[in-house]
RNA sequence: UGGGGUGUCGCCAAGUGGCAAGGCAGCGGGUUUUGAUCCCGCCAUUCGCAGGUUCGAAUCCUGCCACCCCAGCCA
């Protein structure tokens, strides 16, 4: 996969900035409200901010936008920063706050007061909504907009020192309440919020809006590039009318780029939320979620979603990106870094008829990466190989194991079938076989060439393990469309299978670490549930599959 | 019907007046002790539509059309 920098808009328009001096060194930021989980979504806004920041030889912050109190929590601090830095990305210097800038923002509000260019309005959120007009006309002034500089000053530091209750008064910029762009009508710049703030205690009885708080946050900070999404684009206006009239020591810049949509994923926090409430899934790091915890647990490399997002480019078109895309990207990174080992699904048993004791052979851990070295697997007469591996009999296409037929045991013997068993329902039980002597390392001696490779473990050296196979948890590829996502849910997204046998070596195997189990696809051990005395791996993604029972 | 955006292969996406990159998906073929990987090949005479400017247009102009965002004291 290419890591070649692919040309796109934020860099054409960085690379000019930085050429004609309008900055000396790029400055970006991620900047999210501690209101939630991270996922897909902020994990494209984190690599565009980082890798941007890398590409130019410059930094990136990371900042709590927390100017709404009610809504946040340290939780979402830790476990946001947890997140950033499992993606790979370390910002620079500390972790900033918005509300570290709290005293400034109020100084700066007194200075657009004292300028004429605030002012605090007594209207309701009902009455202020009415005064706003609509989209198609224009809204009215608020009666206490002329209010003198004076009075204002005096209202606004009593509603800073606590004397109004909550909603009965905001501070406002004088803008104009005709403009076409509805986020310049007197936008509001605080509110009055009696909440304890995770940061700052009770020490603010008012709170800035974002409007109010992000730009002069990015001015603080030096931040050269503000890069955010399309929805913010009509903001930009009142993000530039801040800078320009308060006296901010940097001029930065917003810049809007078009948000991560995945097919078959769905990104909405309140949807997210829905979710989990009704059990749908395990929790918010449950891994069918789109949450980055969601994709650690399922064991996507943190590379795999870097690689993605490059991959995917940035600009500024509405799209909805193939989740194919991302598995790919997942695939391609685990086919290169996962070990190889044996494990088996659905068990059958097999009985070796000529042998008698039990061998261990070398078998390599990548068959295209020999520095990954060997490991042994023990090969004993009774052996399980899955149940889909084997047909009384099949047609050509078929290249498994067939009775009279001869197939590779993967790293080991070629072997033949003799006969098998059924259950009192029909089923095939039992399946007898016979190694063909001399095809350890080497073709059959008599010519007659295995049909195909099959997966297998030792009955008596292997160990029990939990497998649990995930699925996409929509069937559809547009479920944030629909009037009811729950009608769309996936009720195979989830399939655990309690029976499953892994080879020996698995004993050992790290929580979190990721294995290709041969044949079948990748598997992480679960990083809460696996333990050496109860093995629990959860379906990572499956091998490309160009072939399916409906072709054989 | 106000304002702001976006339209290039099934899905992303480069391209910035000189004659349509790349990835994903798909389809052929080869190698293979994973029906995986890997390797080779195929996959837009055409860039939302219609006009115009130009020797030359996806790129410039005009007019349409479609879709997305905005009326929180959320971010």
């Amino acid at each position: 996969m290419s890591t070649e920098a692919r040309s796109n808009f934020l860099k054409t328009q960085i690379q000019s900035d930085l050429d004609t001096g309008g900055a000396r060194q790029l400055v970006t930021r991620f900047p999210p409200e501690p209101n939630g989980f991270l996922h897909l979504g902020h994990a494209k806004s984190i690599t565009v901010n980082f890798e941007l920041a890398k590409q130019f030889g410059g930094q990136c912050h990371l900042r709590f936008d927390d100017t709404n109190p009610e809504k946040e929590s340290q939780v979402f601090i830790d476990a946001i920063q947890e997140d950033v830095r499992w993606l790979g990305y370390q910002w620079h210097g500390e972790v900033r706050y918005a509300s570290s800038y709290f005293q400034q923002l109020y100084d700066w509000a007194l200075h657009l007061i004292d300028e004429g260019l605030a002012y605090v309005c007594d209207l309701s959120a009902d009455e202020a909504r009415e005064y706003r007009g609509s989209l198609t006309a224009a809204g009215r002034d608020s009666p206490h907009r002329s209010r003198s500089i004076e009075t204002n000053r005096d209202i606004f530091e009593r509603m800073r020192a606590g004397e109004y209750p909550e909603g009965s008064r905001v501070l406002r910029a004088k803008i104009d309440m005709a403009s076409p762009n509805i986020n310049l009508r007197d936008p509001i710049l605080y509110r009055i919020r009696k909440a304890h703030h995770h940061q700052t205690g009770d020490a603010w009885p008012i709170y800035p809006t974002y409007d109010f708080a992000h730009g002069q946050e990015d001015a603080i900070e030096g931040v050269t590039h503000s890069i955010c999404t399309l929805e913010f684009e009509d903001h930009r206006p009142l993000y530039e009318w801040f800078i320009e009239h308060l006296p901010v020591p940097s001029r930065p810049r917003q810049i809007e780029f078009a948000r991560l949509n995945t097919s078959y994923t769905m990104t909405s926090k309140r949807k997210l939320k829905q979710l989990v409430d009704s059990k749908a899934v395990d929790g918010w790091d449950d891994p069918r979620m789109p949450t980055l915890a969601g994709l650690r647990r399922r064991g996507y490399p943190p590379a795999a979603i870097r690689h993605f997002c490059e991959e995917v480019g940035t600009s500024r078109s509405d799209s909805v990106v193939d989740v194919a895309m991302l598995e790919s990207a997942v695939r391609n990174q685990l086919n290169a870094e996962a070990p190889r080992v044996m494990a088996v699904l659905n068990p059958l048993s097999l009985t070796i008829t000529n042998r008698e004791k039990p061998e261990v052979l070398a078998v390599a851990n990548h068959p295209g990466d020999e520095s990954m070295g060997t490991r042994s697997v023990p090969f004993t007469p009774d052996l399980y190989i899955d149940a889909a591996d084997f047909r009384e009999e099949a047609n050509k296409k078929y290249k498994r194991l067939v009775i009279g037929k001869r197939v590779r045991l993967r790293g080991g013997y070629v072997i033949e079938a003799d006969r098998c068993d059924h259950d009192s329902s029909g089923e095939v039980s039992h399946v007898y076989a016979r190694v063909v002597e001399g095809t350890l390392g080497e073709d059959p001696p008599d010519g007659i060439k295995a049909k195909g490779v099959i997966h297998w473990v030792s009955a008596t050296a292997g160990l029990n393990a939990e497998i649990r196979c995930y699925d996409r948890l929509f069937s559809d590829p547009n479920p944030s469309k629909a009037e009811d996502m729950m009608t769309l849910l996936n009720a195979k997204s989830l399939v655990r299978l309690e029976h499953a046998v892994i080879e020996p070596s698995l004993a050992t195997a790290a929580g979190e670490a990721v294995y290709q189990f041969e044949r079948e696809g990748y598997f992480v051990a679960d990083r809460y549930d696996h333990t050496h005395e109860k093995p629990v791996f959860n379906m990572t993604i499956g091998l490309r599959d160009t072939w399916s029972d409906s072709r054989g």
